[in-house]
DNA sequence: TGTACATCAGTGAACGCGCGTTCACTGATGTAC
DNA sequence: TGTACATCAGTGAACGCGCGTTCACTGATGTAC
């Protein structure tokens, strides 16, 4: 996050009568609620205490709580995006198309189910202000390589599709079913009757349940074989 | 819900000081505020004013807020049982048992869905008050069969191991996997993206969720041929 | 069969809580002249 | 280069809200004798 030039004053011990730099200040206090408390922690009234500031001042950058909420929630879709993106990041690519589009493909549905174990608050929050259609193109919901969750999502799928693993036919609809599997084991893995699994176990149902979509994914037996992509093969 | 004999009154036009029904009258106002408006909505003093009664009346028959709550969480699971069982209800059996078996399998993800999205309160309150190891055995969770809706997963699951859809070897856990497609689909179509889309796409997402888990479930090959089941054949 | 009395379900008033939001204001800033 | 002034970020006090919860109580019930 930036900081404005001239008198910042976060926090409490602030000397200047302008704090600065409030606008971020509150959004950065709002995300910490987030990941502590989820949604309904974000309150005006802890944010503006948390920047030092008085209830009211809140309303000359956020039209009212809920302005706020949706900020944060934009912040926690972008912090998603990022998680996911480092595990992509860390992969290291093979000489095989197909491995690296399915190690590309679970690396979404690990990431996301890492998220919502390391920061449940952020998870929850995420998803509490709906959007409205799967957050495509959404500018600030995004992670630093502009994408949002949902479109590495449906960029994973597309080149599994592209390498043969998925038939084109399959396809369509195919992110409803892949983030329906992996939001659900993060939601029960965070407030249902899995969240007193260790991590360890929480990782290898989340390896199983990505493995179990990309078999399931493949309706038609022809997706199992080798060479029936739509697209030419370039490499293999 | 049973009422007790003698001077029965709920709601506002009482005229003798004892109400008579009155834990049962809570329940059955907070099970309409949670129906209304999720877990949050199920407050004391609504749900003492609706059955005509002082705030603190409550107090006679449940601890805290929290209490009624749990209560009205563990009725929400048993609706969530019986839409479940109503679903399998409506399956005429074949001389199939394969067939059979996978049948009633779906109507546990079909009426799970279904559940979800007819009465989307009721969903969100069954899930707020966390539940230790998936409702196994929970006397109050229960359908008219007596089955909590984790139990009749785990019911299908191992009928479809019996029939040989699925190995022994990948029996184990499976009801995580698949409850988190299930689940995942629920909450997205309610609180989620999905929840503007109208009831038959959301039923065919959920139709081709079912057959993904299914396909997907059974990782070894062996599971795909026919006669490997462990048990041995009765009809067929 | 009648009556005293313990029981306990429901009353009435009040508490403190933190919240979102509105009002009229004040005082530092930076720009126009 | 200095000064008047408009701008607008932040103040201070207050509002009403519905909530959960506690207190000392009251009055109908049904049981023991």
């Amino acid at each position: 996050m930036s900081t404005t030039g001239g008198a910042v004053n976060q926090d409490r011990g602030r000397t200047t009568y302008r704090h600065g730099d409030l606008r971020p200040s509150l959004l950065r206090a709002g995300y910490e609620l987030a990941q502590a408390g989820g949604p309904a922690a974000v309150t005006l009234r802890e944010s503006t205490r948390r920047a030092g500031v008085t209830p009211n001042a809140a309303y000359r950058h956020f039209a009212d709580r809920q302005a706020l909420l949706a900020s944060v929630c934009d912040a926690a879709q972008a912090a998603l995006a990022n998680t996911i993106e480092d595990e992509q990041a860390a992969l290291e690519p093979s000489r095989d198309r197909r491995a690296d589009a399915v190690a590309l493909f679970r690396a979404v549905g690990t990431g996301y189910v890492r998220f919502a174990r390391q920061e449940p608050g952020l998870f929850r929050t995420a998803f509490s202000v709906p959007d409205n259609l799967g957050g495509r193109g959404d500018p600030v919901r995004v992670g630093r390589n502009g994408k949002t969750p949902f479109q590495l999502l449906t960029g994973a799928l597309d080149q599994l599709v592209e390498v043969g693993l998925i038939s084109p036919a399959d396809r369509p609809g195919a992110e409803f079913l892949a983030w329906s599997a992996v939001h659900g084991l993060s939601t029960l893995a965070i407030d249902g009757p899995l969240r007193q699994l260790d991590d360890e176990h929480v990782r290898a149902i989340s390896t199983r349940l990505v493995e179990m979509v990309e078999l399931g994914l493949s309706r038609s037996d022809a997706s199992l074989q080798p060479g029936t992509a739509a697209t030419p093969e370039h490499e293999v």
